[in-house]
RNA sequence: GUCCCCAUCGUCUAGAGGCCUAGGACACCACCCUUUCACGGUGGCGACCGGGGUUCGAACCCCCGUGGGGACGCCA
């Protein structure tokens, strides 16, 4: 049979990124084994499921670069079948029906725990053959083996084994009609043919429950993966309130998708000492098997790092659509500047993240915004800033090619002609063009600038160096 | 409380009994390069949770402890 995986999330919020990580893996995964990648959408909490939501989850995929192969599927487009197969388990005597209240059954749980044990449903009903009643609080449990073990394989936390004596009999139909997580997820995966489950951790002690439906259901059963957690940096879970935890976040900070996957890959997972992995090494590379059994923090130290890598190594060409959206959320004029290419060359060994990068080209789409007057009085008031500012003005202004290297012989020129050294000609031109006394080497500060733009602030910048003695 | 899982530098990790005086990367520090800021280069700091076994030999195997996480819903 050939490879199935997919990615299930509810629809309750944004894709976080524990999630992005978990669809990355399976994606990842169906990759490397030639296999499909389905997207299901478990919106069977009808209170919390949006559409907004679901078109997030979506959107934050795509941004990441990827996508599902099939899909998306809606678990409240099937509801018929989730009734049929629960009937069928009725018939079979595999499930019955219960009619606890809410209270009743918080008093049972109460009480096992009072005895030291598990908080669980005592099976009041299981075998008791009550004729069917229409009751506001009927629900749907499956027998779950009183005797014996489930045992299973796990890709990544090897063999898990629990006692069915520890699992109570679940509710798999609620009392409003609608299908449990649990027993919707079996019938899906069965349904689609899915031969690998690959989520989050969180889920490895719901599985020996779905492995006792399968089995009541006479269904394969898939192979599994559980995917430990991202912590904070402080090793606690991720929270909203203390972290970015939705991808488009990250968008937001300025990180491109393809450093956030290949950190995402990183974290719990390698491959000798290796740190960076385009896309396509990935799919080739990465198996579910080698991924760590513990959690492991986000560092967003790291995440920059990688953003850099990708910043500097990246086809600038390629980088414009990403960085041109930075620059626009950054209210930048594009038409009142440079080609987005050049600036990219001239700040990706600055920066960290677009977000950076687009804050710090802003000084070629609009006016000098202010002064330093430090940088003014170490490089403008000085003796020798009048007449570098003028030699440059006037060699500028003939110059044939507005293009970076020109520009270098511009200031090298005067740097001999003057007989000054680099700096001392570099550094008023610097102040000259931004105000500041640091930004990109020399020639790309003015090439950026543009010919005209350039002249009008040498000229502003005269009117502040301090006549020669 | 009960059950399940986990444990190498601050962080991400290499390590599948001798190759380990424990390797790489991020971060940090120093130096070099240099017209600023960076990039880059070189070097440094820095870890096998504790205790018992097994073995000629243990970061790797076993047991106990400690610490951390997860689950115990008519949420997913």
């Amino acid at each position: 049979m050939s490879f199935r995986t997919r990615f299930a999330p509810s629809p309750t919020g944004f894709l976080h990124i524990g999630g992005a990580r978990t669809a990355l893996y399976a994606w990842l995964e169906a990759r490397r084994q030639g296999g499909e990648f389905v997207l299901r959408i478990e919106d069977t909490d009808r209170e919390r499921s949006t559409d907004a939501a679901v078109q997030a989850i979506i959107d934050g995929m795509a941004w990441l670069g990827f996508s599902a192969d099939e899909g998306p599927y809606y678990q409240t487009q099937r509801l018929d079948r989730y009734r049929e197969v629960a009937q069928q388990l009725l018939d079979d005597g595999k499930a019955y029906y219960a009619y606890e209240s809410k209270e009743e059954i918080d008093a049972m749980r109460e009480a096992a725990r009072a005895a030291g044990e598990k908080p669980r449903y005592n099976g009041y009903y299981r075998d008791r053959n009550e004729p069917y009643r229409d009751d506001p609080n009927r629900v749907i449990r499956f027998k779950t083996p009183h005797a014996g073990t489930v045992v299973f394989e796990d890709k990544v936390k090897g063999r898990i084994e629990i006692a069915n004596a520890e699992l109570d009999d679940l509710v798999i139909f609620r009392s409003d009609g609608y299908p449990t997580y649990n027993f919707a997820v079996v019938v899906d995966d069965w349904d689609m043919g899915i031969t690998e489950v690959i989520r989050g951790d969180d889920h490895v002690n719901n599985t020996p429950r779905q492995i006792n439906i399968y089995h009541a259901l006479g269904a394969p059963v898939p192979t599994f993966a559980h995917l430990p957690m991202i912590l904070d940096k402080d090793g606690k879970k991720l929270s909203k309130r203390t972290n970015a935890v939705s991808v488009m976040d990250y968008r937001e900070q300025g990180f491109l998708p393809h450093a956030v996957c290949n950190y995402l890959v990183r974290l719990g997972w390698s491959h000798g000492d290796q740190e960076i992995f385009s896309m396509g090494e990935m799919a080739s590379l990465f198996d579910v098997a080698d991924v760590h059994k513990a959690a492991s923090r986000f560092d967003v130290e790291k995440l920059a790092w990688l953003n850099q890598q990708y910043l500097k190594n990246d086809e600038p060409a390629a980088l414009v659509p990403e960085f041109t959206w930075h620059l626009q959320r950054a209210g930048i004029d594009l038409a009142a500047g440079p080609d987005p290419a050049d600036v990219i060359v001239a700040l990706r060994e600055r920066v960290h993240t677009l977000k950076e990068m687009a804050e710090s080209a802003r000084i070629w789409y609009a006016p000098v915004a202010e002064w330093d007057p430090k940088a003014v009085h170490k490089h403008l008031e000085t003796a020798t800033a009048p007449a570098v500012l003028k030699a440059a003005r006037e060699a500028l202004l003939a110059l044939p090619q507005w293009q970076p290297e020109p520009i270098h012989e511009v200031v090298k020129q005067v740097a001999e002609k003057l007989e000054l050294g680099m700096g001392k000609v570099a550094q008023p031109l610097r102040v000259a063009m931004t105000g500041t006394q640091v930004s990109p080497s020399i020639d790309y500060t003015v090439f950026l600038c543009g010919r005209e733009r350039a002249i009008q602030r040498i000229d502003a910048a005269l009117e502040r160096t301090q006549p020669a003695a």
